[in-house]
DNA sequence: AAATGAAGTTAAACTAGATTAACATCTAAA
DNA sequence: TTTAGATGTTAATCTAGTTTAACTTCATTT
């Protein structure tokens, strides 16, 4: 029936008209990215928000020592964008690199503009799938200020099983806010419990 | 121009009709608090998204310790709920209690929904408003991993002035993720250099 | 089959921030 | 005017997590 994965992921929000659809695919690029890609770099405009098809990026912030803070992962049906960059048009805080190959489906903001006055149900959508990040945005942080470590971990692994088995433990222990080492000693206590 | 407070803020983002604002207005409930009081407790279903038009609240997650762990404060022309008790009708995660006594203009969800539904230029007002909080959100957990409580002490007082002189500083440590022996402990550092 | 490098482990020494506890200051009520 | 509660400070001790560094394991290339 549907297609295109993109399509079935809107439909489960809002139902568009088949015009609608095709007008929706008409403003969209489709793009591929090898492992190891920037889709954004930091200090660039992002000029994109981009709905994953299949693969894993991460999105992280680099600071002036050079090490990497891991914001988010996202894989297939997940969006991934540095929002504040693409919405005022200012350099990116963050990175987003492809963890594995990727495939994605790209808005630029003036296709969005576009979209979004030709197909006010989008503005529903956005806001919705907006909604739900900020949402899980202010519970990381609730869990990163009252959780320990070893609990974050656990709550990780739940939470992000798939995840958990693609990406390498560095990166996870970064997302964690903690050092390799710290992930590895933890990752023993859990086994020898 | 603009007697109500709630209208001139959303004028700044969208252009409603004079219709518009009067069907706006009849959905809204102004309502006042005092010092103290709670306008959410956590494990309630959170029944409102609150405007702000005078005082001060705090947004806090009190853990199994009965440790206290403010997500947020807001003041004057800001917003302030549990979104995803308010979307989900699940209980809330937060407290909102008010620092001062506070004045505020509620939207229920079912008003919210007629909202929607009657002035579709509310969907962008609301998808804006949630892009620029989940921005802000996102840079919060970047500095609370690659920043010193200093350097976070140093950024809050810098991005929220008028709020620092406004709540004891035991409320700010628990905003930086601090003990507040541990914030007067970098005060005192800073006053003598 | 050896070599290179990326990813993960272990352990010792170290530090940012927590905990505990005693004391100080301020305010508002009685 | 005293008292009591809330807020803030100082200092000693403690700990979760970092740093550094040496070592292991595994996959890929030559």
């Amino acid at each position: 029936m549907n297609k295109d994965p993109l399509l079935g992921y809107i439909s489960t929000y809002v139902k568009l008209t088949a015009e609608e659809e095709t007008l929706l695919l008409s403003k969209v690029i489709y793009r591929s990215y090898l492992k190891d890609q920037y889709i954004v770099q930091q200090g660039d405009v992002c000029k994109s928000i981009n709905f994953i098809t299949s693969g894993c990026t991460k999105t992280f912030y680099m600071n002036a020592k050079g090490q990497e803070h891991i914001v988010s992962f996202s894989i297939e049906d997940w969006w991934t964008s540095d929002l504040g960059s693409f919405i005022n048009k200012t350099p990116a805080d963050f990175n987003i690199q492809c963890v594995e190959n990727t495939k994605l489906i790209q808005f630029t903001n003036e296709n969005m503009e576009e979209l979004y006055e030709k197909i006010p149900k989008l503005e529903r959508l956005f806001r919705k799938i907006v909604e739900r990040a900020f949402i899980s945005s202010q519970k990381r942080i609730i869990r990163n200020f009252s959780l320990s470590a070893k609990e974050r971990y656990q709550i990780f692994k739940e939470t992000y099983p798939k995840i958990e088995q693609r990406v390498p433990q560095y990166m996870i222990a970064s997302y964690l806010g903690i050092t390799k080492e710290f992930l590895s000693k933890i990752k023993s206590q859990l086994l020898h419990h």
